[in-house]
This record gives structure tokens, sequence and C-alpha cells, in this order.
RNA sequence: GGUCUGGCGCGGCGCACCAGCGCGAACCGGGUCAGGGCCGGAAGGCAGCAGCCCUAAGUGCCAAGGAGCGGGUGCCGCCAGGAAGCC
């Protein structure tokens, strides 16, 4: 999916490579194509018109950095905006740590009961205990499919009976849950081939009753502009709080998926991938597929320019390391192995360790906790953190401000050590960033 | 009779009270509370930060609706006043 998009675009930037200097004429005509390749991607008018126009004001306020060729520095520009449009940060649907009741709702054919089992797969993976609904009381088919995916991926499947009143249901849910404690309930509901009154009504009366903690519209990526008309019904008379875009990896056009976030306003979670149930649904990452839509090499590399480059700007802040990338690096460490063993790997690296730095996973899980205790705006800037604050994220995160503190010399001293390390050789930039 | 003055009405413009919409609390608001914590042998409980949702004081937008205020406001309407001049 997305190979004709991702020519086009790369296309069009690429005429603008190897010139020195570009004038806004063409700039124009690169734009131009730009919207053209997204049109015919079938993404919606609207998005597409937003978008072009973004990048635009962006390009002509951009200071103009010289590493980088013009060229360059609209693939960027062209980047932050894709990413933006697929909606920005990745989102993940809600999880309490019980009592979650999922509401699956599309049309027939968008591969909601598989797209169900993937889910309930995904999350037993990750130490959840799902519980399937088949609840399409009038084609036991439906119910036949979604049963024998749960015997294949070992989660118990509820099935309703032909015509069973909503009420009926939730009490044979509550029943199951008794005997048999389940952290998530997955409700497969009935799809049509169409929208229609009677289904929706019947799934608004069925979600009044069950009160489902999420209710995910999965939509087909191939079907296109029409899946969005499909959202918008299903948001009226149902309401839905995030999408599901199966058959991404198709060969549509997939302008559908570039604008559902946009016209929808819903975020979207998870994209379904492949048609194996193991591994066939991933948490959407919006910045992984604009990378992918442009061209994974070109970027990884521009994308470490341009950071460079603005480490080098002199009035510009330094980019630095944020506390969020802290964990991230000792999660990843955490899935190596011993934290110590790995820097100890690495010649000169031991000595700039702060002292104490041992860590083991209890330590990292701690630690983790520390920083989501904190704000947003904490995370960014650890100096606003006072002694009041220390004391909250302490409180909340079931760690002593002794420890908290440790995190903040911690962060300080890698920080500090990144700079320098950036400065000595602008190397060694792949440790703690990727 | 008009020009002129005052009052009322209508219209316009301006303000912004209500309504509407948005933003809005690190902790010292509410809900839900991931992660982490606490109690417990366990089963289970409990407190609870961030986030998210809601809300307060605020604050911004709006000026179509409700209530009102203000004019170097209108070749608007009605009433009243009229010294001189002018038509």
């Amino acid at each position: 999916m997305f190979e004709t998009l991702s020519q086009r675009i790369r296309a069009a930037v690429d005429k603008l490579r190897g010139r020195g200097r570009i004038t806004e004429a063409d700039l124009k005509a690169t734009l131009r194509e730009i919207r053209m390749s997204l049109l015919e991607a079938d993404v919606n008018f609207e998005v597409a018109k937003g978008f072009v126009q973004s990048v635009q004001e962006k390009t002509l306020g951009a200071q103009v950095l010289e590493s980088l060729t013009p060229a360059e520095q609209i693939l960027s520009v062209v980047y932050e905006e894709l990413v933006k449009m697929l909606g920005g940060e990745a989102k993940q649907p809600v999880l309490k740590s019980e009592g979650n009741l999922w509401f699956m709702v599309g049309l027939q054919g968008s591969g909601k009961t598989t797209t169900s089992g993937k889910l309930a797969l995904f999350y037993k993976s990750k130490g959840r205990r799902p519980l399937l609904v088949a609840a399409d009381t009038q084609r036991p088919a439906a119910r036949d499919q979604l049963r024998i995916l749960g015997e294949r991926i070992g989660v118990p499947v509820l099935e309703v009976a032909d015509g069973e009143r909503p009420e009926t249901t939730r009490t044979r849910i509550q029943q199951h849950l008794t005997f048999d404690y389940r952290d998530l309930v997955i409700v497969d509901t009935a799809g049509r081939l169409q929208i229609d009154e009677a289904l929706m009504g019947e799934l608004a009366k069925l979600k009044g009753v069950l009160g489902p903690s999420e209710t995910l519209l999965v939509v087909d990526a191939m079907t296109g502009q029409e899946a969005l008309n499909v959202s918008k019904a299903f948001e009226e008379r149902i309401g839905v709080s995030g999408l599901i875009l199966t058959k991404l990896d198709g060969d549509a056009r997939g302008g559908a998926a570039l604008s559902a976030r946009h016209v929808t306003g819903k975020p979207i979670y998870f994209a379904g991938v492949s048609e194996k149930i193991e591994g066939g649904l991933e948490p959407f990452y919006p910045d992984r597929l604009a990378q992918r839509i442009l061209g994974m090499g070109d970027l990884q590399t521009l994308l470490e320019k341009a950071k460079a480059a603005e480490l080098e700007a002199p009035d510009k802040a330094l980019k630095d390391i944020t506390l969020e990338d802290l964990i991230t690096q000792m999660r990843q460490l955490r899935k190596m192995g011993s934290f110590t063993d790995i820097l100890g790997m690495i010649p000169g690296m031991s000595r700039m360790l702060p002292a104490g730095f041992q860590v083991d996973e209890r330590q990292v899980n701690r630690m983790e906790a520390i920083v989501l205790s904190m704000t947003p705006k904490e995370r960014r800037d650890p100096k606003i953190l006072n002694a009041s604050r220390r004391k909250r994220i302490a409180a909340g995160s079931g760690t002593t401000v002794q420890e908290v503190n440790r995190l903040i010399k911690t962060f300080e001293d890698t920080k500090g050590m990144m700079r320098t390390m950036q400065k000595q050789q602008g190397r060694g930039r792949g440790l703690f960033r990727r």
C-alpha cells in the first residue's frame, strides 16, 4: 500500500534535488504535484488542501539551514506534516486494570471479527485475560467464525443466541466472569453490508446496556472515501472512541487511511497489516507510517542531519534528550539485559557513568514510574521540579524523594554526557537516539 | 412648513451582562485511575501521581438570541418647543 503515492511524492521532491536554490515557483510546482498525488491516492480533498497549504507556509517561513539542501528541507517539512495528518503521537485505547469492555463495530467485511481475534491475542500476549463475545444475534456463521478463532488463539468465546436481548447478553457476560475471571471483554458486534437503520438501532441499544469503555470502529482501508462516511455514520449513531484500520497491507491507494484521523477526529489505534492472526495487528504509529511513505532510507539520514543541524544552530535551544528518551532507552536496555554490561562494552563508557549506576529491572520499572508520574511539562523541562513537585511525584509513583532526585541527577549527567559526545565527534549519537 | 432644540419610538454603530462556544487546577477540585506503591500467607483490599474526561475561579471568542447601557449616530417616524437669522 502507498507505493504509488510514495513514489510520486518522492519523484516530486527529487526534482528539486541537486539544486542549490529554489524559487517560490519551483516550490509551488512541487506542492501541486504532491497535492495531485494525494488526491489520486484518494485522500480527502479538504485534507489534501490543508496539507499542502501548511507545508507551503512552513517551508516559506523556515529558517534556512546550511547543512541541508532545499530538497531535504522540504522533505522534512512534508514528513512533519504527514505525521501530523496521521494523528501525531501514537494513541492507544485506555486499559483499566479490570472491567474493560470493548465494543467492536463496523461493516461486514471490514475484518471486524478477525480484528477482534487479533486484538484478543495482542493483549493476551501482554498478560491480559481477554474474553471474546460473539454478539451477532442473527448470523450463526459469524459466531462460528469467532469461536474457531478463539479456539485457535486460546481465548474463550461467549456466543449469544439467536435474537438474544441485550440485557440477557449483559447478564451472561457477568455470569461468565464470575467463574472465569477476565479483565478485557471484546464484543464483536453484528455487521451488515451497508449502514442500515435497524442495525444502528440495535448496536446503540446494545451499547447502552453494556456500557463499553471503548468503542472501536473497524474500517477497511481499501474502501476509500466511503470509509469516512461510514465512520461518520457510526460516530453519529453510536459514538466511536477510536479507529482500527484493516487491510493496510492491501494494494489500495490508502487515501482513506491518511484522511481518517483528520476527518473523523478520532485517533487510529491499530492497523491491520497482515491476514495472519499472530502479529497481524500493530499499534498505529503515525511517524513510522510517514517514514514508510516517504521512504525510510532517505528519511533516516535526513532526520539525523536535521537534528544535527538544529544542534549546531547557535541560538536555537539545544535539542537535548528528554526524560522520555531516557526511559525509552532504559526500556530497551532492560529488554536486552543488564544495563551495566552493555555500557561496559563500550570503551571509555564505564568511567563516564555516574557512580552507583547499577540498574536492575525492578529499578528501571521504578524509574519509569517516576517519569510517568510527571506532567508533560515537567518531562520536557525538569528544571521546574521543585520540592513540592518532587514530593508529589514520589508519592504518586510509590517511590521516595531521594529516588526522584537520583533519577534527575542521572538524567542531568546523561544529558551532559550526550552534549560532550556530540560536540566532540558528532558521533556516538546512535546510543541514545535512533 | 423646513432648517434648530428637547423627548419618545424605530434603525445603525459601540460596550458587553446572560445565554452559546473555547481554553482553563502539578499537588492543595471531582470522575476514571495505566505504570509504580501500600496492607495481606493468600484470596482480596487500599491510597493514589501522570494521562484522559468533567468542573471551579479565571480567561478568550462571539454579538444571530434574552436583558441593558452609551453616542460629534440616521437626510427615519411621532410629539413638544420656538428668540433671531436663513430657505
